[in-house]
DNA sequence: TGTTAGATCGCCT
DNA sequence: GGCGATCTAACAT
């Protein structure tokens, strides 16, 4: 399945800070071995912040968000599904996006096949199907975020991004570090007002 | 259409 | 020993 040529390679700047990079990555397409779609959905994470596995410092779990940029962070969340992040500033800060939702475009049948489903807007919604969708376990931990496995495209045309709150966790409830393209159909869950 | 409980395990306390 | 950056199926309404 050729690339649309609409679409074109995006140099997307990991050293900016994680809030910088997640609102970004809204609108870009994320191909892993060609599979994937349009990210609709990230939430930012930084060492300040109570809510990150990184906010203790360093461990052997968290080690990947601790590395240089550009890196992928993958753990196992609520024992069974996995989770991917992009990691974000230099090396020891322990930054990095969480990526909730895809709009699947590219490898629909290799990513319901993978999934066990047909319906499109189930395939993405959420971490762990994201990582599910796109054949991400553990084993993807500490890889570069680079060609010819990974390809960030983008159509030219800047997305609507609305932000809010995180989903899931006990603290910083507040930090609206959550962010998703306004009106997509293909969000783990709404906005609340405007989406 | 919305809410709730169960599954399941690596890591931190 | 307890607790998640979650998902799904099985309820109730």
């Amino acid at each position: 399945m050729p690339t649309p040529d609409h679409l074109r390679a995006v140099d997307i700047d990991f050293s900016m800070d994680s809030c910088d990079v997640a609102r970004r990555l809204i609108g870009v397409t994320l191909l892993v071995n060609g599979i994937g779609g349009r990210i609709v959905e990230t939430e930012a994470y930084d060492q300040q912040d109570p809510a990150s596995h990184t906010y203790t410092g360093p461990s052997v779990r968290n080690a990947a968000m601790f590395g240089p940029p550009a890196h992928v962070y993958v753990y196992r969340s609520y024992g069974l599904h996995w989770c991917m992040n992009l990691v974000c500033r230099e090396a020891g800060h322990g930054a990095g996006v969480l990526l909730r939702a895809l709009e699947p475009t590219h490898g629909l049948e290799a990513m319901c096949e993978r999934r066990g489903l047909q319906d499109p807007r189930l395939l993405c919604a959420g971490p762990g199907r994201l990582a599910q969708a796109l054949g991400v376990d553990h084993s993807w931990n500490h890889r570069p975020v680079q060609p010819p496995t990974f390809a960030l495209l983008w159509n030219g045309q800047a997305a609507d991004v609305l932000a809010g709150s995180r989903i899931g966790i006990s603290k910083a409830v507040e930090t609206p570090w959550r962010f998703g393209e306004r009106g997509s159909r293909y969000l783990s869950r709404g906005f609340g007002r405007g989406a």
